[in-house]
RNA sequence: GUCCCCAUAGCUCAACGGAUAGAGCGCAGCCCUGCGAAGGCUGAAAUGAUGGUUCGAUUCCCUCUGGGGACACCA
């Protein structure tokens, strides 16, 4: 990766002429007269940017330039080809990077309760980790994707309510009337075990197939109390002196761990709570060898992020260990209006109906390309209009495009072929852009396991299909150039192949055709 | 009342404290008798309001306005 190797270069002459450790950053100008790497290490340090330059010699790049008190890198060509032949070398496997050295990590997500379908938001959360598992994978981490079932406890005999229908009924929509004629029994436990089971295996699970998400673990809760493991927990936080009794209730010490206040664990009516349940579940995450955990919640769980982090600390984990993404809502706009979302209420979207009316990708893009913080107000309407005009098409529409270059090969009169292109001949602006835009997907995926910040794929993928567009446009491929030919032949391949893993990570479909 | 998040172009969204704030849709135009026009090119169009820190602020801090969320012996 250039990147590493320019900072490593500015780190040393930094070093030589100031004797100083200097923290470089490097960025990418959006103005590419500004080069292709620039760093602002002459502003932080203080010092004259033209000695800077004139100290940096590499034959990864042609020239270095200053201005406005930049120190702006050109990349070289010679770098640029090797780059290409590596990506025509490794194929599938380009983007891989060295970060995570095998680590086990644990990205949990939706852990919707299996009380009712998954609407939107589970969605939201859904696309965000299971795309931060590929990327996290791509990055050398070992990441599993695990969804939490909540298959006990009180919202199980709420649902055992409604199913019956009885005054403590909370839970509506035409699944609960469906679960009525289907399940009959005497005791709301017993037929809010089966709904949730029934609900679980036949709404939940085939749509978390549908959105294309492949869980490595369904874990549930119940699982916790057969081996008694939230007792042993139990135990053990009182061993560690971390609880106390107090107006009949056992509580948590979480303060002692950064929380505004304690919490308790087992209620005045001898009822433990759910922090109950989940610090065995923390504990038995640490047991399984997971090394880091990554939860990705909706801002609804805000306030449980401290206890949840304290009860982890006790359990083993380390500061910086365990990682809580909050997803902002999802509002539902209907007919202009803000529509309250609840299973309570029986008004929500679920997550098959949007997938049903613009398709997984569009979908999938929609949801990816916004920011966790984001706040988005969802108009089911406004989403199939826009889904014909849905940016992941024009990506779509470039590696169409180059599959139907390729395939024309074939039948192609000129006899090209790809064994040995000279890639030096690739010499047009619009086809070193392309190039340098296709040998940044490892500092994509880097950034990505670093700060999750998903929404920088579908950027990528973007900017990547808009270079490519823009060379078409200019560069014809096939031509009685032979050699020409074979050079664009084997850059066309490369874009299809970073195109390729970089909708494969967002769980996008590459069509031929389309 | 306390805490978290948000406010960027007409709309939906981007932008590690950096250079001329980027896209898509929409709008006004231009480009197919050569590999797919679901494309390319040109243009109009934006940082909610006051202060502050900084060589430099959409980004950090104060205040204000307007939204969303959280503050349980609920999940």
């Amino acid at each position: 990766m250039i990147r590493k190797e320019l900072v490593k270069l500015i780190k040393e002459a930094a070093k030589k002429l100031y004797k100083e450790e200097a923290e470089v950053r490097i960025e990418r100008p959006e103005n590419s007269v500004f080069g292709d790497y620039s760093t602002n290490v002459a502003m932080v340090l203080n010092k004259n940017p033209n000695e800077i330059a004139s100290a940096i010699k590499s034959d990864l790049i042609e020239r270095v330039e200053v201005k406005n008190g930049f120190v702006n890198f050109f990349i070289s060509k010679d770098y640029l080809v090797k780059e290409l032949k590596e990506i025509l070398k490794e194929k599938e496997k380009f983007g891989q990077v060295r970060l995570g050295k095998g680590k086990k990590v644990n990205v949990e997500f939706i852990s919707a309760n299996p009380t009712g379908p998954l609407t939107l938001g589970n969605g939201r959360g859904g696309f965000c980790g299971d795309v931060l598992a590929n990327v996290l994978n791509r990055a050398d981490f070992k990441a599993e994707r695990e969804y939490y079932v909540n298959d006990a406890g009180e919202q199980i005999r709420k649902l055992g309510h409604s199913v019956f229908g009885d005054q403590e009924a909370v839970y509506q929509g035409p699944y609960i009337e469906e679960l009525k004629k289907k399940i009959k029994g005497n005791s709301v436990e017993d037929v809010g075990k089966r709904a949730a089971k029934v609900i679980l295996e036949e709404m939940i699970k085939p749509s978390v197939r549908k959105m294309g998400i492949d869980f490595d673990v369904w874990f549930s809760e119940s699982n916790l109390y057969k081996e008694k493991e939230d007792d042993k927990v139990l135990n053990l936080l009182k061993e560690k002196k971390l609880v106390y009794e107090s107006e009949g209730a056992l509580w948590f010490e979480s303060t002692k761990f950064g929380d505004d206040k304690d919490r308790v664990l087992i209620k005045a009516d001898g009822e433990k709570t759910y922090l109950a349940s989940d610090t065995a579940y923390l504990k038995n995450k640490f047991k399984r060898g997971f090394k880091k955990l990554i939860f990705i919640w909706g801002a609804d769980h805000y306030g449980y992020i401290n206890r949840i982090k304290g009860a982890a600390e006790v359990m083993g984990y380390k500061k910086g260990d365990v990682d809580i993404i909050i997803m902002q809502l999802v509002r539902l706009i209907q007919g202009g209006q803000e529509v309250k979302m609840s299973k309570r209420t029986g008004i929500y979207v679920t997550i098959d109906e949007l997938i049903d009316e613009v398709g997984l990708d569009a979908a999938r893009f929609f949801f990816l390309a916004r920011g966790n913080d984001s706040h988005l107000a969802f108009d089911l309407d406004l989403a199939k209009e826009q889904s014909e005009k849905n940016p992941v098409y024009y990506v779509q529409y470039a590696y169409a495009r180059i599959c139907s270059i390729i395939s024309k090969i074939s039948n192609s009169k000129f006899k090209i072929q790809n064994k040995f292109p000279d890639l030096k001949l690739l010499n047009k602006p619009v086809e070193l852009d392309l190039i340098k835009q296709l040998i940044i997907l490892p500092e994509i995926i880097e950034d990505t396991a670093k700060d999750y910040q998903v929404q920088r794929l579908p950027q990528y993928a973007l900017d990547l299909a808009s270079s490519f567009h823009r060379f078409y446009q200019e560069c014809r491929v096939i031509s009685e150039d032979i050699k020409l030919s074979q050079a664009r032949l084997a850059l066309i391949e490369a874009t299809r192949i970073v195109l390729k893993n970089t909708l494969g990570l967002m769980g996008v479909s590459a069509p031929e055709k389309m």
